[in-house]
RNA sequence: GGGCCUAUAAGCUAGUGGCAAACUGACUCGUUUACACCGAGUAUUCCCAGGUUCGAUCCCUGGUAGGCCCACCA
């Protein structure tokens, strides 16, 4: 091994070397239980984030882990079927999706992932992330449209799919439908405008014919307040408070609409708050979802005044956007004197999460998966998969608990996969595409209906990317034809998509299986720069391409394990730095312990130095503790253990206390041998599902000719029966000896570092009577490791040799 | 407004019902058979208040601050 480590030459010898013996090969033959991963698809962007490599990394220490103690089944996937993708194409082949035909959009958009996604994916392997590339799907794929279509057909013949004409959220940037999780909030400034309605004193016998006497009625005005001025074409009832004494006596008139001067209801509804704004509440349709319920609620007529395109429809202000009727109305209204009262509120918006835009209501036609009279069962599914951390299933509660629409799923998109029915063009028949013609396009295949006989008419929309991503357990498993079953082992994912991925995900596989997709989720946390989320628009971003440049894919898993999981970790040069450190000392160490080991004939020598043995122990508590640590998903701890247990008891204290009897040949160096070579051994296994590089690479080099393992990432995990045999007891209780043995040691230290002498200074070291009689048998060692020319029975002293 | 998480040294983090700890940084010292990307040592600390307890940084209650999710959108 060269003597300056070069990262950039090592790493990428040492992934060359696990591609051509394929050591993370999917092998279900291979003995021991399979572990298998529920690898998420990352959403082909160009590039990988700093996030990726960090939530990778973890999921890679578990199954590498599990590799290590068995066989793992770990996949890859890449996301590219959604809104994400086609806003990818666009900006980079600089086209509109909307000015190209469907088909000619799609076949731009594979190609051009198909030129993408290999360097997309080789940051993955740069990281060395363990999946079995060959094991690929792509949620556009062909296997993946099937079964996500099947997955459509078979819901529907189970009634849980339903389409349905309904106010939607949707966004009209975007032009699609969209579900309730994918809302964001986003604080916006508003105009807060208090407008006149006046109060037609009109009764139940009285209508709007008998105009003359109206106007001469006696107007009474009300004071309305909203942010959605350009919504009052729209109004259709006023609602008021049942309880609000004020304005009692105005229920059941009605109200003019300031500007269109049409008349609504003044109804009493418990929805009215009567502290906020005017107590007096206008129903537009649709404003907002309490809209949508109070409209639905009271069964009154909803007008339609904004379009798809997010444009007003017809009358004066036709063909406006939303934010300029807004202004228009209001310019409008204060020269006619309406408006009362304006002041500027910031309030909370919702908006779609993928453009950023206002979402409005629209009432469209759309499919639905039926989740609503599910939630008490999809907790029960929740409450029988393992949260890593626990708390992130009282999240998912929340979510369940929370819905108020069932799963929207179809999407006006161009980009995705079609939903596969047709539609009769006469007598409106659902055609449903037949399971063996799937993958299908029903755009492309003409199909008569089955009852008249008439030509249908294929469906445009296609499945939300979600309706496919929840399927990824099932397209996994279908690539080794089902060698890998329901539920898998695990599921590793960021928070932020518990909602969505993770929630779909357990729907889809109660519906279609009635099991659990996985028996553990562990959640990984975000990366933030000096506690601020990082994100492009901030400018606060760190490019992982650049970290593996500068440190390699050791030291940037290294940093990604200091955080527990679910938590997330501020990045920190200075943790990149300490990882570098840590290879650095591994590299030394392991050098050092093979220059002493020329001679060594990997044998068990008859019987071991009490130190040595003692050593062992302590590697075999190691051992014990990271085992349990990794099984709890609790790596970081796992790498913090053997971290300080390789620094401080393998490098500082027991190589310092081996070295002379190596050196000097004294008695008991095969020993001394088979401790160094067997505890450095297992560190290096402790610690390759963490740094699989510079741990290969060390194996590789001194190990492999001893060994019979292709690679250190395939073979077996350590176990504590190795060292420790015999009575347990006893070994427990002369290991408080090493113990002991190490404070005279510190102590020592301490002495000559308190009389400002070297290290190695000679010195004549004085022990207590009952120091002396416990660590008896390692007098030798606390000579060679102290530099004492003598120890003698006394107080504890260290007096210098001139 | 509801739910959840977090609060420990200058920084980042472990941890425990009984002397509070690692790493980075600071300071002092040392370095000739792995490593100066090193070794040894020193200093500094448990958010606030109340309770349970012989004893609380840890458990309970309340508060404060920060984060996340949800609701609020007239």
């Amino acid at each position: 091994m060269a003597n300056k480590y070069n990262v950039q030459e090592v790493e990428s010898k040492i992934r060359e070397f696990w591609e051509k013996k394929k050591i993370y090969k999917f092998d279900k033959k291979r003995k021991g239980e399979i572990y298998s991963i529920d690898t998420p698809p990352p959403t082909v962007s160009g590039k990988m984030h700093i996030g990726h490599s960090f939530s990778y990394s973890q999921q890679d220490f578990i199954a590498r882990f599990n590799r290590m103690k068995g066989n793992v089944f770990y996949p890859f996937g890449t996301d590219d079927n959604g809104l994400p993708t086609e806003r990818l194409i666009e900006k980079t082949k600089k086209v509109k999706s909307k000015n190209m035909s469907r088909a000619e959009f799609i076949k731009l958009c594979l190609k051009t992932l198909k030129e993408i996604t290999p360097d997309f994916i080789d940051d993955w392997k740069k990281l060395g992330i363990s999946c079995d590339y060959d094991i690929y799907y792509s949620t556009i794929d062909e296997n993946s449209r099937k079964i996500s279509q099947n997955s459509f057909l078979e819901l529907y013949g189970k009634e849980l799919v339903y389409k349905k004409e309904f106010p939607t959220l949707w966004c009209p940037d975007c032009q699609t439908a969209i579900a309730q999780a994918e809302l964001e909030d986003k604080e916006e400034n508003s105009l807060f405008s208090t407008l006149k309605f006046k109060v037609m004193s009109s009764s139940s016998e009285e209508n709007s014919k008998n105009a003359e006497d109206l106007k001469n009625a006696k107007a009474n005005t009300i004071l309305i307040a909203t942010t959605r001025p350009e919504l009052l074409s729209a109004c259709v009832a006023v609602f008021v408070n049942p309880k609000d004494k004020r304005y009692k006596k105005l229920v059941g008139k009605k109200a003019k609409v300031p500007l269109f001067d049409f008349e609504v209801p003044i109804l009493e509804d418990e929805s009215a708050d009567m502290e906020k704004g005017t107590g007096v509440l206008m129903i537009c349709s649709y404003g907002d979802r309490f809209d949508v319920d109070a409209i639905n609620r009271h069964k009154l007529d909803a007008k339609l005044v904004l379009g798809k395109d997010g444009k007003i429809l017809d009358g004066d202000y036709e063909g406006l956007k939303v934010k300029q009727a807004r202004k228009q109305v209001l310019e409008d209204l204060d020269k006619a004197g309406l408006i009362v009262d304006k002041k500027e509120i910031s309030h909370v918006v919702n908006v779609h999460d993928k453009c950023g835009n206002c979402i409005e209501f629209l009432t469209t036609e759309q499919w639905f998966i039926k989740i609503l009279d599910k939630k008490n069962e999809l907790i029960k599914q929740g409450k029988k998969i393992k949260w890593y951390p626990e708390y992130m299933f009282k999240r998912y509660e929340n979510w369940v608990n929370g819905l108020e629409w069932d799963w929207s799923i179809s999407r006006e998109r161009h980009f995705g996969i079609p939903i596969p029915v047709w539609y009769c063009d006469d007598c409106n028949e659902i055609i449903l595409a037949d399971k063996k013609e799937l993958p299908v396009d029903p755009l492309q295949i003409k199909k008569k209906c089955p009852k008249c006989k008439k030509n249908a008419k294929g469906e445009e929309k296609v499945l939300d990317t979600w309706a496919t991503s929840s399927l990824t357990p099932q397209i996994a498993s279908n690539i080794v034809k089902g060698d890998v079953k329901l539920p898998y082992s695990l599921r590793p994912q960021a928070h932020d998509i518990i909602r969505t991925w993770a929630f779909y995900t357990i729907i889809k596989s109660l519906y279609h299986e009635n099991k659990i997709p996985w028996d553990n989720v562990m959640v990984s946390g975000f990366v933030t720069l000096k506690g601020e989320k990082m994100s492009k628009s901030k400018g606060n971003v760190i490019q992982p391409q650049e970290v593996l440049e500068n440190y390699g894919a050791d030291a940037l898993r290294f940093w990604a394990a200091s955080s527990k999981l679910g938590e997330d970790l501020d990045y920190q040069e200075k943790d990149l730095i300490t990882g570098k450190k840590f290879i650095n000392k591994l590299i030394n160490a392991s050098r050092f312990v093979f220059m002493n080991l020329e001679d060594f004939n990997g044998k068990r020598p008859k019987k071991l130095e009490v130190i040595d043995e003692l050593f062992l122990v302590k590697v075999d508590e190691l051992i014990k503790s990271v085992t349990e640590r990794f099984e709890n998903y609790e790596y970081s701890k796992a790498k913090m253990e053997v971290e300080k247990f390789f620094w401080n008891m393998f490098c500082d204290n027991y190589l310092e206390i081996v070295k002379k009897r190596i050196y000097q040949n004294k008695k008991g160096k095969e020993s001394a041998q088979y401790a160094l070579y067997n505890g450095l051994l297992n560190v290096l296994k402790l610690i390759a599902p963490i740094m699989p590089f510079i741990t290969e690479e060390i194996y590789q080099t001194y190990f492999k000719k001893n060994e019979k393992d292709e690679s250190i990432h395939l073979s077996e995990w350590p176990v504590v029966s190795l060292l420790l045999k015999g009575n347990k007891d006893s070994k427990i209780a002369e290991n408080s000896k090493f113990d002991k043995l190490i404070d005279i040691i510190v102590k020592v230290r301490q002495k000559k570092s308190d009389n400002k002498k070297s290290m190695n200074s000679e010195i004549v070291l004085h022990i207590s009577k009952k120091e002396y009689d416990e660590i008896g048998d390692m007098i030798e060692d606390l000579k060679d490791v102290t530099n004492a020319v003598e120890v003698k029975e006394g107080r504890f002293k260290v007096e210098f040799v001139e």
